[in-house]
RNA sequence: GGGCGGAUGGCGCAGCUGGUUAGCGCGUCUCGCUUACACCGAGAAGGCCGCAGGUUCGAGUCCUGCUCCGCCCA
């Protein structure tokens, strides 16, 4: 064995292999419990990021975990179309050449897609598979197969049937780069720096009005004058009109309590046509809705040829100068506010009314939120809980149109006698009229429509599939927390409505992580990691197990490289001490990795000792594990395999392993180590599977992979009731051990100096005998346990109910002094607490005693200090 | 404007339903290339757990207010 774990080595051997085992391939007629997890299709248009490394780390640790407890694990990869960002790259490519998606026509430009989903849709596999992913690459899907088609256009036509869907103009969020509109959620707010413009408009029959704006180029299409029912200032004016500059139009002024009084003058202008909120407004006030901004963003008002045709910055410029010539303008400030923006290409929405496709969402959400209300869908973190029902108590209507090309075509019809009509085949006649003058609506869905229905629709609904019945309702859903409006409430809505069952029974929010400075990782910004980068340099066991570790803690980290090194070394440690071990097991020996293949009774007090150490981190690995508390189960590994087993055990049994022959428990030395680290291995596993399976193979009789072995559980053979005394005592005796090493370092002897200082031990608990703590103590600390009183000045050394004077000269009294200070402090406050009689009344009993017990160990302590120091009692 | 989260040694973070002397990684300092590992070993220094109140026998952990930072939604 090398000594050192080669990553770059041995990933590429255990990727293959897994492979070939088809370790990732679900059984659907095996008869063991299911466990399924739906991979969020990542978005076929940039290669994976950080957050999907992470993403899919904290699954396949639970798919890895899950198989080694027996479960049928089906985690179905796949990957999404994602119309509108496949779209603008493309689009941006075609710009970068010069050219545009018209210039090439719609053949060209498919082919152009279907190109770019061949290259990134190989790529992403490619890097999940870097990562060690064990998806069931056998039931991959991507979102434009022909079965996942007709999933959607059956769920269309049920909708459109009953009435859910329907098409109206409605104000959206208008994208004038992309030239469709894109849903709430699809926005992204962005703090701009504006001047807010105080207008005067006069009111008819005398007076005016100051209004505050921040685009006085929409007052242009200003139908109305709102002010708060409850603003004293204005109630005189509500009824009367108002007589617009530059057009002349003359509007109502209504009063609308969503009018704050306190914003600007307290009067607001009111542009239907134009923003969201002045919408319900006109809506309630039944107000004309002028548009004045076409679909590409700029001026339509032929009627105004100095702005007609002008981009809306301009447009914002010149009304102003305008109304200003004209005595209009009563102020301007600086004004800082978020405004919307398209999250794909970036470009400033432009609020419009225009004719789109709409889901009513009310009726579908009542269910989802009653749902989760009674638990049966959970959130962790649980505050994510609340966030949802929030959101789905105020949903709105789901603008699901789009006006581009790429995507799925909404598949309605209208036919030449106007009738309309939802269809799942494509139709040669119209059902109502028989005619065959057709005409197909031009719009494309929202690409979220078809992810509402990926955790079904991906095991062939609506066919009763035998995967469907296997394998859905998934377990659990692990995802991004900026995606619970977007994605995880409109699965939970359209599973219920569909399969009558929900698509899964958690959810799993994974932290977001940041950049080393604490703002998001972003491209643009250029403060990405890329995964395989990192990949390359530490390993992929090291990035998962950092991926783990942080990914369920719901809590926003921070990239820290330093800690992903940290894990490199820590699969370097593992390799290290596989290596110690196995080189250490004769070819003589028949060892089996589980149990002890010795008996109980030939164990000595450090086996005993260290299985119960392993048995307390199967208890604590197995529940953090179910719980989702990857961090603590990291952790626990982390000390249990390094300090524990690395640094303790293995260095005590290094002498009992070299020596020849089973004089010194050779055997039962080698026999524990090997279903110690065979356990951690597998534990580990799932969270590190290169560098477990790698060492595993190793050791003795092993299986071709550990995907094949079962998840570990405490064994009676590790904790033989009677070996609990021995455990604490070698606890202790390894706190001594800490100390004698401190003293030795603080007497200014170098590490280097191999003396062996003569150490007289007294006290201790009695569970372990003399022979095992002189053994124990000598393979760790430099130091000879001699009988009796030795010769020389000796320094006293306290470790619980350990005593030990340590012969390497005098000195120490102020770290005896510094140590007494410490335990008398300490026995003055538990003196007090137990002396609160409240404290003896109302704390556990099991809390007292404690504190009983701490307040005996601290005064005999003090005791033994004080007649040390010379000091009287 | 509404909601949520964070504030713990120099840095990055753990601390579950309140009950040891508050842990871990990195960094720092000292000593060591001891035949598993220098991607290592041993030891040390370093924290009034943001501030102010409150509940409790007992609070980093619960409640209230405040300050600063971040996120989501309008």
């Amino acid at each position: 064995m090398e000594s050192k774990f080669e990553p770059a080595e041995v990933e590429p051997r255990w990727r293959l292999r897994w492979e070939e085992l088809e370790v990732g391939r679900a059984d659907a007629t095996s008869d063991r419990p299911s466990f399924t997890i739906a991979l969020p299709p990542p978005n076929i248009t940039a290669p994976l990021h950080m957050g999907h490394a992470m993403g899919g780390s904290v699954q396949d640790i639970l798919a890895r975990h899950w198989r080694m407890r027996g479960a049928e694990v089906e985690w179905c990869p796949g990957t999404d179309h994602a119309a509108i960002a496949t779209n603008a790259v493309i689009e941006r490519q075609l710009v970068a050449e010069g050219t545009s998606r018209d210039a090439i026509g719609r053949a060209a430009f498919q082919a152009r897609v279907d190109a770019w989903y061949e290259e990134c849709g190989g790529r992403i596999y490619e890097q999940m598979r870097r990562l060690g992913f064990t998806c069931d690459w056998s039931r991959s899907r991507f979102t434009l197969d022909e079965a996942y088609v007709r999933a959607i256009r059956t769920v269309f036509k049920a909708l459109f049937d009953e009435g859910l869907i329907y098409r109206g103009p409605r104000i959206v969020n208008w994208c004038p780069h992309d030239l469709s509109a894109i849903s709430d959620e699809e926005v992204e707010w962005i703090e701009h720096h504006d001047t807010l413009t105080r207008l005067r408009y006069p009111v008819e029959g005398g007076g005016e009005v100051v209004v505050a704006t921040v685009r006085p180029e929409t007052m242009l299409g200003d139908t109305a004058v709102a002010v708060n029912p409850d603003d004293p200032r204005y109630r005189d004016l509500v009824g009367r009109n108002v007589i617009l500059p530059l057009t002349g139009r003359r509007v109502p002024i209504v009063a609308d309590a969503a009018v704050e009084v306190g914003f600007g003058t307290g009067a607001l202008k009111v542009t239907p046509g134009h923003d969201p909120t002045d919408y319900e407004i006109g809506v309630r006030h039944g107000l004309a809705i002028v548009n004045v901004i076409g679909l590409d963003g700029t001026m339509d008002v032929p009627d105004l040829p100095r702005f007609h045709g002008l981009t809306v910055e301009k447009a914002r410029r010149e009304v102003t100068e305008a109304l200003r010539e004209q005595g209009a303008v009563a102020g301007e400030e600086p004004y800082v506010h978020e405004v919307s923006h398209c999250d794909r290409c970036h470009h400033v929405i432009e609020p419009l009314v225009s004719e789109q496709w709409w889901v009513r969402m009310p009726t579908l959400a009542e269910p989802s939120i009653a749902a989760v209300e009674r638990g049966d869908v959970a959130f962790h973190p649980e505050r994510y809980r609340d966030q949802y029902l929030t959101w789905m108590r105020g949903i709105k209507d789901w603008c699901i149109s789009r006006q581009i090309w790429l995507g799925h075509a909404i598949p309605v019809s209208r036919c030449g006698n106007g009738h309309r009509f939802a269809w799942v085949e494509t139709p040669q006649s119209c059902p109502s009229c028989g005619t065959d003058r057709l005409e197909h609506d031009p719009d494309v869905l929202d690409t979220w429509f078809s992810s509402a229905l990926w955790p079904f629709a991906i095991f062939g609904w609506p066919e009763e599939t035998v995967d469907l019945q296997r394998f859905y309702p998934t377990q659990v859903l692990v995802t991004a927390r900026e995606i619970i409006y977007l994605w995880v409430a409109r699965m939970i809505m359209t599973g219920l409505r569909f399969t009558g069952q929900k698509p899964f029974d958690d959810v799993i929010i994974t932290s977001t992580i940041m950049a080393r400075d604490g703002t998001r990782m972003s491209k643009s910004r250029g403060n990405a990691v890329d995964p395989l980068d990192i990949i390359g340099r530490y390993g992929a066991d090291a990035i998962r197990a950092w991926a783990g570790a942080v990914g369920t803690s719901g809590q926003d980290v921070r990239y820290d490289e330093e800690r992903v090194a940290s894990y490199q070394r820590f699969a370097n440690k593992l390799w290290n001490v596989t290596r110690l071990l196995v080189t250490a097991i004769g070819d003589g020996d028949r060892i089996a990795v589980t149990p002890p293949s010795v008996p109980a009774a030939a164990l000595l007090a450090e086996d005993h000792w260290i299985l119960g150490r392993l048995a307390d981190a199967v208890v604590t690995v197995d529940q953090a594990m179910t719980q989702y508390r990857f961090h603590d189960a990291m952790d626990r590994l982390y000390s249990v395999i390094w300090q524990d087993f690395c640094s303790d055990y293995m260095e005590i049994v290094k002498v009992r392993l070299r020596n020849g022959g089973d004089g010194q428990g050779r055997e039962a030395a080698a026999a524990t180590a090997v279903t110690v680290l065979d356990s951690a291995l597998r534990l580990l596993h799932p969270f590190m599977p290169f560098v477990t399976e790698e060492c595993a193979q190793r050791l003795p009789d092993p299986a071709p992979t550990l995907q094949h072995r079962s998840w570990p559980t405490v064994l009676p053979a590790w904790g033989a009731p009677e070996s609990a005394g021995t455990r604490d005592g070698i606890d202790e005796l390894l706190l001594l051990v800490g100390q004698l090493r401190a003293r030795r370092q603080e007497a200014g002897i170098s590490a280097a100096d191999k003396t062996l200082h003569p150490v007289v031990i007294r006290g201790g608990n009695p569970s372990l005998s003399a022979g095992d703590r002189r053994r124990i103590l000598e393979a760790l600390v430099r130091v000879r346990v001699a009988d009796g009183d030795d010769a020389g000045e000796a320094q006293l050394v306290i470790a619980g109910s350990l005593e030990a004077e340590l012969h390497l000269g005098g000195g120490g009294e102020e770290k005896l002094r510094r140590q007494l200070d410490d335990v008398e402090h300490q026995a003055v406050r538990l003196r007090a607490q137990l002396a609160n009689t409240a404290f003896r009344e109302r704390a556990p009993e099991s809390v007292v005693q404690k504190a009983t017990d701490q307040l005996r160990e601290a005064e005999l302590q003090a005791q033994t200090l004080r007649r040390r120091l010379g000091m009287s009692e």
